[in-house]
DNA sequence: AGAAATAAGTCAATCGATTGATTGATTTTT
DNA sequence: AAAAATCAATCAATCGATTGACTTATTTCT
């Protein structure tokens, strides 16, 4: 609960077994668990001694919440930042077309299929999200926060877009997060998918395979009705997935 | 290691206390997972003494595994199993029909939503196995083969009938795990998706709007070519979908 | 400048609390 | 009476946190 946080006229020194308290307590908490993880143990990999803890952040609770917000920072790749910035942008100003929408959602879910899979240390920082999101505890509301604002509600407006619904439509949200879920399974049961497939990792052809699903699934969740106009388009000609579905491969 | 399990020649009483164990250790386990899920707890919680779990079980890591096994009794509701019954004889019987495999998928994913959702109790099971996938320990294998064998594969059987491919076909088991997958976040980030749709639980009229949701995409998913053949049906005119989606609402 | 004084950071040793497991006496069931 | 089961008491080990001596870095004073 206090907080002494001796970090106000820090010196150089301080500053680097700080950092490197984060980057251990990452790796630990995401391996094992808040109650697994010991400080020992993230001591012993960050190289500082055991008392640098409550010295630093006060507690071990306090070096959890301090990873939690430090974690924001990986939360979105390099790719995913530029496809954030530009769907904002198009919300913002103009009137989106169906067509800009779904391209840009392609490339949202390319993003994230990215982020999470094909990634380096993703897996460290991803199990520390998905632990949190799935059994909340005191840093869930950081990290729920930064989550959905960067996955969900994006994806949730551009649905919105497309299917000419208001993004807080419990139907663009749901859609949202089915889709989401498509990539989000290859993370979270990681060894499961990958055991049924007979894989020993997401490489890059098989990545694309993957990518190419998900692309090709996305697009055809959006084509057609939404749910209360079921039979609007009677003739679906000018409907021809053959055009805009690009299928890789 | 050693398991002395003196479950042989047991009384009524003991078999009591072990089957309390066993629940109690679900529901432990369960929230806390197994490092913070403290045998005292267990015990308490059960109603039995602490000597007992290595008395029955060897070790806390022997109710562990126990745990772990009786849990894929839970794996399968009993609208599941009946419908999970119906895919394995048509499976083996005759050549099932695109539309068959396709309604029987219907169910399956239907049985998947309330099993998973809607379902007293399985939040708690649900979390057990879910950590365990996650982060593979020792009962990873069981629990791996049990939810595979009774989700992926018949999922994988049927997309592979609907698709022309051989089950084992990496497309139809990553078909699978994309179908799958959106209706496992509703588990596994559960908090998430209430607190983004502003929903207390998922009720009835709620979880119908998901089941139509998932049923639209998974109708749709399996429409129409393939990966490899993408431009196979030119003429989409015997492809109208007012018919073969019977959505709700 | 250089020296003294203060602050910041590090470290081994140790604290009380809790963990999983064991013991041996006792009670219950067959 | 014999086997099975329960129980309180206690074990060594490990947990997170604290302590006080120690070193390093920065500031202040002359």
């Amino acid at each position: 609960m206090s907080e002494p946080k001796p970090h106000q006229g820090g010196y150089q020194r301080g500053e680097e077994a700080r950092r490197r308290l984060l980057e251990a307590g990452i790796e630990v908490f995401g391996l094992h668990g808040y109650e697994a993880a010991s400080t020992r143990s993230i001591t012993e990999k960050a190289g500082v001694n055991l008392a640098a803890i409550p010295y630093y952040f006060g507690s071990k609770e306090g070096l959890y919440r301090a990873v939690a917000e430090h974690i924001t920072t990986h939360l979105d790749g390099p790719k995913l930042t530029a496809t954030l910035e530009q769907v904002e942008k198009k919300l913002k100003t103009s009137q989106v077309s169906a067509e800009q929408a779904l391209e840009l959602l392609h490339q949202l879910f390319d993003g994230f299929v990215t982020t999470l899979l094909a990634t380096e240390g993703s897996d460290l920082w991803a199990r520390f999200v998905f632990r949190e999101l799935m059994e909340p505890s005191s840093v869930f509301e950081i990290l729920n926060q930064h989550v959905v604002q960067k996955t969900i509600r994006p994806c949730a407006a551009l649905i919105g877009q497309i299917l000419d619904k208001p993004s807080d439509d419990p139907e663009c949200l749901i859609r949202a997060f089915t889709l989401f879920g498509q990539v989000l399974i290859f993370r979270t049961v990681r060894e499961v998918t990958l055991r049924s497939l007979g894989w020993q990792e997401f490489s890059g052809d098989r990545l694309d395979l993957i990518r190419s699903v998900i692309r090709q699934q996305v697009d055809r969740s959006l084509h057609g009705s939404t749910l209360e106009e079921k039979t609007a388009q009677s003739h679906p000609a000018s409907n021809d997935s053959s055009e805009d579905t690009p299928d890789r491969i």
